[in-house]
DNA sequence: GGGGGGATACCATGTTTTGGGTATTGAGAA
DNA sequence: TTCTCAATACCCAAAACATGGTATCCCCCC
């Protein structure tokens, strides 16, 4: 049995929605609501499994309403529900934390599939959708390679502060170390990356995904 | 009637993919070959819909069959398979055009559909390889945000340079100016951005997508 | 029990960067 | 016309960084 939350703003869609839901052995809907204005205490009593998000929704939106609910409960399953297919909102969705994105136009069963493919750790995605996460990884080629350097587990720490924008008074404070330390630390770091500088280095580990 | 071809090397898994391609009505097995050793002839003989692509194979591994094949039919539909599930080769197929990717364990009734969704356009995935996409993307803040900082373009030039890892005397060479105005440029770039350090710059303008 | 490697620390020196000035020129707005 | 602003250029001092050393400690492996 799983329990299904819905935030969705249009009445006869949320409706459906849960009388569809409602009518299945499966599932079951544990609350259906118009806005996000209570959304934590909405989440909170109903204990849902997966929750129906809808994007496009007045006062708080169905994209910040996923950070909210994911920095609660981080174990809870989102869909998302849009009309839209745009890559700004699919790009925002996932990194607030949705597992799955689907178009409302997609047929009934189908959602309930989605359901249930969420709820077991899937990531169900409308073809035109995932076609455009697909494109999203594919503008950076630098996460392939993985280039290791041979870099100590401490050289990565500090390589790590680097690229967070730290100097190396910082960097020293940050790992308990002397300012000589993270010199030559950095030094190795340099060689091990064949650089000269810290923001070559900062580049290079962004790029070549080392941190 | 989706026309299918396989490739891979363990014998018994090849025969049983096709018996079952084959034995389906709505699928038709056009070829199952071993290795990529004559792939260009095998598929142009073939003329599969869909080829479904074993990862690890002796000589010309499936990556770089997947990327062979888009060069010369882009229109074809590639299905990864794989009994591992790591990130390098997730995003290096992707990168290479693959439009899914399975897990080998994964039950016959589920690949057969996996052909069908990636027939009609889906990018049919394992849940787990769903998860890592889905990371890679969140690892990826740039195609959001968007932040313009009110950046001149020849402010966004120097960025551009210093994003490149170039110190200002070669920034100073690439954009014929003295050093000094490259300074004057990167103080005003530093107060737009809010930083005070070149890596601090570089960070912000590739997170934040300046560049 | 010695050797290698990683982490720590310090010294010295030169280069680069940072942040504070001032000043000229040319384009476009008031 | 005058004024603002982007772009150019220069000066200077302090801070940060880059690169070359040496040396100690500890752990693991041969």
């Amino acid at each position: 049995m799983i329990k299904v939350a819905i935030f969705e703003d249009n009445r006869s869609l949320r409706e459906g929605l849960a009388a569809m839901i409602g009518g299945t052995a499966e599932f079951e809907c544990v609350g259906a609501f118009p806005n996000c204005n209570n959304l934590l205490k909405n989440i909170t009593q109903a204990k849902p499994d997966v929750v129906l998000m809808d994007i496009e929704m007045p006062g708080i939106n169905g994209i910040e309403a996923v950070a909210i609910i994911k920095e609660e409960f981080p174990e809870m399953k989102i869909l998302m529900e849009t009309i839209f297919d745009d890559d700004e909102k699919i790009f925002n969705s996932i990194c607030a934390g949705a597992e799955g994105y689907i178009l409302k136009h997609t047929p009934p069963a189908e959602i309930m599939e989605a359901i249930k493919e969420i709820h077991e750790g899937g990531s169900p995605m409308t073809p035109s959708i995932a076609n455009r996460v697909l494109k999203m990884v594919k503008t950076k080629p630098e996460i392939g390679h993985k280039e290791s350097f041979d870099l100590t587990d401490r050289e990565k720490e500090i390589l790590t502060c680097l690229v967070k924008g730290m100097s190396y008074k910082m960097v020293a404070d940050a790992c308990f170390i002397s300012i000589e330390t993270v010199n030559v630390h950095v030094k190795n770091i340099y060689r091990k990356l064949q650089v000269h500088s810290k923001s070559e280095a900062v580049i290079k580990a962004i790029k070549g995904r080392i941190v």
